[in-house]
DNA sequence: GTCTATAAATTGATAGAC
DNA sequence: GTCTATCAATTTATAGAC
């Protein structure tokens, strides 16, 4: 079926336009007129995809936390030991620290401009889910490293907390040392929690 | 000079309700309108005042500010040891926890709005120095605790790091156990480091 | 299914009377 | 200095031709 098979394509273009440039100037910065020019799909055939702005951008979170939870299952098959499994999620904001440090944490930085934009209705609940399904994760990883349930999820929150705000403070002043000196210094902390007795 | 401070009394009271929706509301969902129905002044008035609204927004981080700089002040004053001053740093945001769970808190949820929205700007950089004042001051403490400019530096920026990341977290998930018991955990934590000899 | 042209609404900014 | 009325621009969303 190839009509449909452009259809899809044509789709899965406009919402890979939107999720660049909702990164880089987020939701309010990023007109239609944008996102259908970068998809090179003509302005008037957005709405045949996507009958509102806010299901475009909901179809880019969903695209984000499906993403995430394959990253999330590949670290889980390629190491044995959680420890080594969320050194990676350490990692991952330092190997694109270039665009970290330009336009902030994807994830981040688009729950809070929908926060305030949207606050309250399904697409900034939308945005909040990407927020918890780090923290499901996390706090799975430290329970399997042998910490018990409400240690785990404290744990998470403080390693989501710290990832987070690092990465707005080394965006909001620019600084990739302050980046990398500070997700040193939680990558020491992690080594170091729930000591295996 | 009763003009001059009738002038002076609206152009504040301008500030105020701006420094008011924008927290509540962010930059873009508040229109100069709104401003101008809170302050009671009529919406074409606002323009004598400032000029744009990009002003305005500058004139609100100026007494964001101004408000911080005075608290520093009056804690540095109110403490000899700067651990306690750090404390009631940390205690703040737990005093008015409500509209930190509801709104974000009103300096990092500002800066970053207006990191996608004004990014590369006047407006954006005069954010962006409202979490340089914090962590500036922070380091100052930590130096005055005996820690060495370097590591001041970095326990400062841990430290403004990880309210902000915990204040983003609890107002995605509305979750005022969160803020409580991430806060917690940071004062232990400022209990424990550098310690005295 | 695809696209052009345009309607409709919001809102920042200004002109000009008083 | 103060205010009303309005302009101008942007942008989401739709109507309707092909």
């Amino acid at each position: 079926m190839p009509a449909a098979y452009d259809s899809a394509e044509k789709r899965s273009e406009l919402v890979r336009a939107a999720r660049e440039l909702l990164h880089q100037r987020g939701f309010h910065r990023t007109s239609l007129a944008d996102v259908a020019e970068l998809a090179r799909v003509p302005l008037g055939n957005v709405h045949y995809y996507f009958r509102t702005k806010e299901r475009l951008a909901e179809a880019v979170i969903r695209s984000h936390e499906a993403a995430l939870r394959e990253r999330f299952e590949l670290w889980s098959k390629k190491h044995a030991d959680p420890r080594k499994r969320l050194r990676e999620l350490l990692r991952a904001p330092l190997d694109s620290s270039d665009s970290v440090i330009q336009f902030g944490c994807p994830h981040g930085s688009l729950c809070q401009e929908l926060e305030k934009l949207a606050s309250g209705t399904p697409l900034a609940k939308a945005g909040a889910r990407l927020l918890t399904v780090y923290v499901d994760w996390c706090a799975e990883q430290f329970q399997a490293l042998g910490a018990k349930p409400r240690e785990a999820r404290a744990l998470a929150e403080q390693l989501v907390s710290s990832m987070q705000g690092t990465m707005l403070l080394a965006h909001t002043m620019r600084s990739r040392e302050l980046l990398a000196s500070q997700f040193r210094r939680i990558e020491v902390w992690l080594n170091g929690v729930v000591p295996k007795n």
